[in-house]
DNA sequence: TGAAAGGGGACAATATTAGTACTATATAAA
DNA sequence: TTTATATAGTACTAATATTGTCCCCTTTCA
């Protein structure tokens, strides 16, 4: 399967409480009981974003994380490569710069580019705030 | 990484020696040889696109594998599927077939059916002939 | 100054992927 | 009709990557 991992499909779960309730702040623990998200993985899984500029961390009592803009201009990949490093498709899509170790042998060198190119377009023309509109309110009656 | 598994990436290599000769038959093993792929590995990939109809086998002695046809009309996904199965981006976009053990607090059921329908086209616009066409050739003296 | 919250990094468990081995069956040629 | 060669099928093992957890530190507010 070509697929994301689960932390970065927890990181747009996380993403889209925050998202409908953008004033509202929020400590890891509460968005854990709120998304089902066992609480250590919540944790980290936020302080990464927060890292990535794509949330505001508050620090100390009353702390927590909260949404930063309306993320209207920012691509779903952002989100993607915070959770799972660069987007390709394949190993050897990144032979020029990585060493691939059956590059002697390999025919397919450089053949992938096209495709990989094309799918990273395809991602890049969501943006996170259209993915994040689509999810449904849960209810956010705790802090 | 949105990535392939190497077994796809094998599959293709695989493919493209047999995509250049189209009227000849390789062994197993000879096929092995020219790619660089670890004999077992290449047998068991080759079994699998055999047996997807992506490639003629002949048993016995003097038999090995053959391409079918021009691969024109065969779709990259249709490789990808039978390497690794369905293609989704996330676990959760099966969840009408698939149940989903998050689904009472998932906010994102759904969300992303429209991110993976626009992947999965992209790359059903790649024929599998585009592909291997691009393909290095490599000497092919052994049968 | 103590409780609540995030920051950072190391570690362990698990799942997936990749690779191997073995046996059975089919074919062609000697 | 026997032998060598080659694919078919299946089960097992090993390697790797992903997930999830834990611990200790720093910051902030009451």
């Amino acid at each position: 399967m070509i697929k994301l991992s689960k932390l970065t499909d927890y990181a747009i779960t996380l993403l889209s409480v925050l998202f409908k309730n953008k004033t509202q702040s929020y400590s890891a623990s509460s968005l854990s009981d709120l998304t089902g998200i066992p609480e250590p993985t919540t944790s980290k899984i936020l302080k990464q974003l927060a890292n990535a500029g794509l949330l505001i961390s508050t620090r100390g009592s009353k702390g927590g994380y909260q949404a930063i803009g309306d993320y209207e201009d920012v691509p779903l990949t952002k989100v993607i490569e915070v959770m799972e490093g660069d987007i390709a498709l394949t190993d050897c899509a990144g032979c020029i710069t990585h060493s691939c170790n059956n590059k002697e042998h390999c025919p397919m060198d450089g053949g992938w580019n096209e495709v990989n190119k094309a799918v990273l377009d395809t991602l890049n023309s969501f943006s996170l705030a259209g993915l994040l509109s689509k999810a449904k309110t849960i209810e956010t009656n705790k802090q």
